[in-house]
DNA sequence: TTGAAAGCGCTAACAC
DNA sequence: GTGTTAGCGCTTTCAA
């Protein structure tokens, strides 16, 4: 692969001429310009992108750390960084962390090496503490809200999505009411949900709080546990309409009518709640993730809260 | 940021004797490799990938291919070359095409200008002829079979696997059959559905034939389109199970039952096509991601076939 | 076992 | 307008 020397001496022009060409400079003679452009052409050369990036110190590549792909909800939050990076000619690399800190903190290093000129975190297992140092090497946006000022935010007020459904269900006669969770009280969404929970209904029952749905199994499993239960719970919120949807499936296996018996909400607006007739509330992740996308790439620490929708269907 | 002539300084050694024990070399002593760790650990040095990257000529770095995120086949196999990559310590890059040709010149150039090592398509838009030439500058991978030697390819037999749902169908007493598909015949599983469907039932009537199908939306769309044909199809084979889900939801609005007045088969093996109780036909597309992955790391140019395995449920 | 030095391919300050 | 040249931060001969 020829480099610019090789084109500068075809062209019989200095290597400064043929930079400015690439970079579309001004000042320089159309007769250059042309010959320049001519050799390229010819050549079929184009600029080493390593030689550049470490000239101009950055890369124009964001990185998006997301703990698991094929999950509906972060791939929303990808699916929003992508429109806007591709948009904003930047490139996204994805890096899957199962939410373990050791990967989140190799992958933070990726800001130290300038290999990435910014990192959306779209969920984390890290404390903040661990993760701001490294908010000197480039900028870093979350997906959730905190108080640290190093750090951008795109996020939602879980606490008020969640307070609203809760009061729904209370509000719809239900008392024995249950919720489903990814992970425990170390993810910020699952405290939040607790925290709304014990507003509206006082201090969960544990029995009434399933941990590890992500799946539409996860939700099935959740279901035959949560429908075991004596008394058993007349209303399910579920972290996931997917969850949700496993949930549905056990609850009609075992006669139970829905919402009669069995009043399930879920999260995220996803295909299958439509089919199911399941209410969801939608938290717009697209929209998260298109807005943490402009934030890292303007090096923002705006701290900006999205809307979500409660989507009435015919389960509660 | 410190760079290797500052720690080599620090550490009273040559920038040579630094580069050794960041790259593991032997022959450095215990005495200087402990001053120089020391050093690098004091200062919290990573060494600047673009460098690096610069003087190796390789990035560690693969790009896919893929035309849309947030659907569920491609997210598939996404997910699998995702899993691979980051057990091999590789960084993808997420390049989303829409089936834009010029996008997808545009992102074989990175493969050109040594940001990219290799390239996976998942599926594309331009003829093959305008992306062998980038082989030169990195392998490619596909996800589906081509005969060109430039290109390894991770992919199903996809005729076989159609011609198998078309010929259950038949032995299921089907006459009338209806199919659906994303893209038109420039897309090689179109033609192979089509192809296959000719081998069993003959030439297809175009009303049987539903084009743009991607979403849960386009499928109740199709199931609105075929099932108002008179005389109406009494099976349908989707090309994916949130498709198919769609389909169902429309077919049982209008009272239709499932699979007595319709026959729905799926593919893909989706969440959704479990609570509906789809039969489906599972590609398994997440290995053709990770096989893929293997590939172009490989920088193989062998053609891997990939098992796929019908799922019978009661939808047919 | 170590260091000096020659690049990798490019940009931009500086001089003309 | 254009060319010369000094780096950007690193790896790797080659010689010692």
């Amino acid at each position: 692969m020829a480099n610019i020397q090789d084109i500068a001496r075809m062209a019989g022009v200095s290597v400064s001429t043929v930079s400015r060409v690439l970079n579309r400079h001004k000042y320089v003679s159309e007769a250059k310009r042309a010959a320049v452009q001519k050799v390229i052409d010819e050549m079929n050369y184009t600029p080493n992108r390593s030689a550049v990036d470490l000239i101009r110190g950055e890369t124009k590549i964001i990185g998006a750390i997301i703990p698991y792909t094929n999950n509906q909800a972060f791939d929303q939050m990808l699916h929003g960084i992508l429109n806007r990076s591709t948009e904003k000619d930047y490139s996204i690399i994805v890096l899957p962390s199962k939410y373990n800190p050791d990967k989140e903190i190799e992958y933070l290093s990726m800001l130290k090496n300038k290999l990435l000129d910014a990192m959306i975190i779209t969920s984390r297992a890290n404390p903040w503490e661990a993760i701001i140092p490294f908010a000197a090497f480039g900028s870093i946006v979350s997906c959730e809200y905190t108080e640290h000022p190093e750090i951008g935010c795109s996020y939602l007020d879980r606490y008020a999505s969640y307070l609203e459904v809760f009061q729904l269900l209370k509000e719809k006669g239900h008392r024995r009411v249950a919720f489903t969770s990814a992970r425990g009280s170390e993810s910020n969404s699952t405290r939040q949900t607790m925290a709304a929970y014990e507003q509206v209904f006082g201090k969960p029952n544990p029995e009434y709080h399933e941990l590890g749905c992500f799946s539409f199994e996860d939700g099935y499993r959740a279901g035959e546990r949560l429908l075991g239960l004596n008394p058993r719970p007349t209303a399910i919120y579920a972290n996931g309409d997917e969850v949700a949807g496993g949930i549905y499936k056990y609850a009609r296996a075992s006669g139970l009518s829905i919402p009669g018996d069995l009043a399930i909400i879920g999260q995220e607006n996803q295909p299958i709640g439509v089919s199911l007739e399941l209410s969801t509330v939608d938290h717009q992740l697209v929209k998260v993730g298109e807005q943490a996308f402009d934030l890292a790439m303007n090096k923002s620490r705006e701290k900006v809260e999205m809307p979500y929708k409660l989507i009435h269907r015919s389960s509660i």
